[in-house]
DNA sequence: GTCTATACCCAGATAGAC
DNA sequence: GTCTATCTGGGTATAGAC
């Protein structure tokens, strides 16, 4: 009963994160509706009915999942935003962060792109459109510094280019696999290179 | 009776066909298993047992929606092969064939990207599969071919490039929409102006 | 070509024993 | 913390009348 036998003390996962992070595999790979519970109750080796001790709807799980993620990816931009680099170094820190984003946090990553359509349609999931909103200001923000400090093209159509980035770099989470031909650093580095200088001689 | 009177000889949709284009439009938005065929035939204007009239099951009607669509597709990207415009005449073609999709067939297009990896695990679905590593010999050939005749940089890797490219373009269509402030050739042509120059001064 | 009616299966969730 | 047992709703698909 001393406190050091807890879990959280040890260094552990407690059970609900055990969970949860086997849930976030499963709706990652399978899709959000696509994942019964008892999927989830299976690969955990229990059966469904024990799971509604940890959480009270499989909604709650993956709230918990894409919330907690995304404070710590939000906090990772801000931190770039608050910086005195330069302009080029800023963005280049942003997709480096988004692509160590998916190295490490890959099943909330593809949660986020495959399943945030229709989770936002619930008010408990109104925070996805706002966090939606945020980041596309935050590259806005580094791209219009950009243009202005004269590091990037003039004429850039920076509202199509927000796109561009933001759609390449996260359905990288797609293919990339960690342990792969590529580390996620010289997906980035390679990544930044196209996007900065194109891939014309 | 006359065969005038029959909806193809008058260019009209034949009422299967009306049937795929609600079925394809339904699939886009809420994704292939979370359409109901209740959801299609409450669209349609009908019960959902009279669907049965005219098709099979829920996956003939995906199937023939896939399939047909990508014959068309695929033509195009074998001209573009055969043809004997320059290296990077022909990546541009490439580029602008496929944002011309997403204009003229988005849901096929939408449905391929979000419920493919979850068809091919079935039988009748495997020819996605060979037209995706076709899609990628085609992308991979038009590359190297740059990088041969020296319009590539010749440091490129192709592989990740060629993910770049597949993943940049078709991902556009979970934003793009015809009639919206740029139509689909302004932003093919901005998406090569980026590709092959980048976007720094 | 559409409707009525229905079979059958599997989903999310709950109550209470252990 | 997990299991047993079960409710309720909604999914695909079918048979046969109209």
């Amino acid at each position: 009963m001393s406190a050091v036998s807890t879990p959280e003390a040890k260094n552990e996962p407690s059970r609900r994160e055990q969970l949860l992070t086997i849930a976030a595999q499963l709706f990652a790979e399978k899709g959000f509706r696509n994942t019964t519970v008892r999927d989830i109750a299976d690969a955990a080796g229990i059966l469904s009915g024990s799971l509604y001790h940890h959480f009270d709807s499989k909604e709650s799980m993956v709230d918990e999942i894409l919330s907690t993620f995304q404070e710590a990816l939000f906090a990772q931009y801000d931190d770039i935003l608050a910086s005195d680099d330069n302009a080029r170094s800023k963005l280049e820190r942003a997709v480096r962060v988004s692509f160590e984003a998916i190295e490490e946090h890959g099943p909330e990553v593809a949660i986020y792109q495959n399943d945030a359509d229709y989770l936002v349609t619930f008010e408990r999931f109104g925070y996805l459109a706002d966090r939606n909103t945020q980041s596309r200001q935050v590259w806005l923000t580094l791209l219009e510094e950009g243009v202005r400090t004269g590091a990037l093209r003039p004429d850039l159509d920076v509202t199509l280019t927000y796109r561009f980035i933001r759609d390449t770099v996260w359905v990288a989470v797609r293919w990339y696999r960690p342990g792969g031909q590529h580390d996620h650093t010289e997906v980035a580095d390679q990544y930044v290179r196209i996007l900065l200088d194109g891939i014309s001689s």
